[in-house]
DNA sequence: GTCTATATTCCGATAGAC
DNA sequence: GTCTATCGGAATATAGAC
């Protein structure tokens, strides 16, 4: 892996970690054994490092959107959980909620790319929901981007939540989730 | 008021809008008119500063509960959105979620404090949906508690995506949920 | 209680050698 | 690309006068 890419995988998980103003450039520069000055070389900024790891983000989803383009609705859905499943084994929060709460501290671009990220997800879990309900597997009476809204603040929410409530909730949540949306 | 409770509404608005890690003295120094160094006599370490300010949130919400005790299902869940409502119309994110992300970086004593939050509102939304149930006038097929989680994590995950997905998701929402409670 | 002054540490960022 | 060295600023915190 190259060094760019080291720093960038790191930065997403102390960004999720710690939060975007809870993790500095010596934390990257100790762990993969480089200087922070070097770190400036591929990141000019500290801006560019979140433009670029929100931007990994939204690549990874495209990859995701590919790979599930022919599957049934549950394995759609099943491939958005898979998200938070490993977000929840890393003990930490996901990257949109992250980055959200610390909204009005970070560089415009940040905000940007991270609103291009948070409407891809978005659109990817309606159309998710629009495809089950005509093909008769999901239930549900309200609008299907309100739905995923409610399902995606679900995910966003509860890997927040557990660390204060208790781990098991997380499997109860997502059980729930399906089981609703099954039900008639 | 007392300027130790001018300090506490600030640094509550302040996490709620920047973060935990995104605020300084500095910041309630300027606004409210008193040097830095003279926070410390209130609150002698920023940890301090946390610690009471989430206590402030749980005695509110004690308030809340008192308030709410002989009121409607709907009424009682009312009271709870209007938590979420308040954080809406300041356009920041709610204490529990904000102080979440940052749940690494914070002391011990803010954590302890936090879960404590946690534990009282998770009751308290537990309770309304066990009430409304055995009313009659909420459904639902899951436990009393991931339902509870499920709301809890709709509004914790609406307040901090709408500002990057749109400000009516969150009135779409909050009817959602009541309507899918009233539906059989 | 609030102030001035200061200690200490940390952070993001840049210049320039290698 | 990575390093050493350093700048400038901001942060939490403390000591002591008023």
């Amino acid at each position: 892996m190259t060094t760019r890419d080291q720093i960038l995988k790191l930065s997403d998980k102390l960004i999720r970690d710690k939060g975007f103003n809870g993790f500095s450039f010596h934390d990257i520069s100790k762990t993969i054994g480089i200087k922070t000055a070097s770190i400036h070389y591929h990141f000019p900024t500290k801006a560019d490092l979140g433009v670029a790891t929100v931007k990994g983000h939204l690549k990874s989803l495209e990859e995701i959107k590919k790979t599930i383009a022919n599957k049934s609705p549950f394995q759609k859905l099943e491939a958005f959980f898979s998200i938070y499943v490993k977000v929840k084994s890393e003990k930490s929060v996901c990257l949109v909620g992250s980055l959200a709460t610390d909204l009005n501290t970070v560089d415009g671009k940040v905000k940007v790319e991270l609103k291009n990220l948070a409407t891809a997800i978005l659109e990817l879990v309606t159309e998710t929901l629009e495809d089950g309900k005509s093909k008769g597997v999901f239930h549900f009476q309200i609008p299907a981007r309100t739905k995923a809204l409610m399902i995606i603040t679900n995910m966003l929410g509860i890997v927040q939540l557990m660390r204060l409530t208790g781990e098991q909730d997380f499997e109860a949540m997502k059980g729930s989730i399906v089981k609703e949306l099954k039900s008639k």
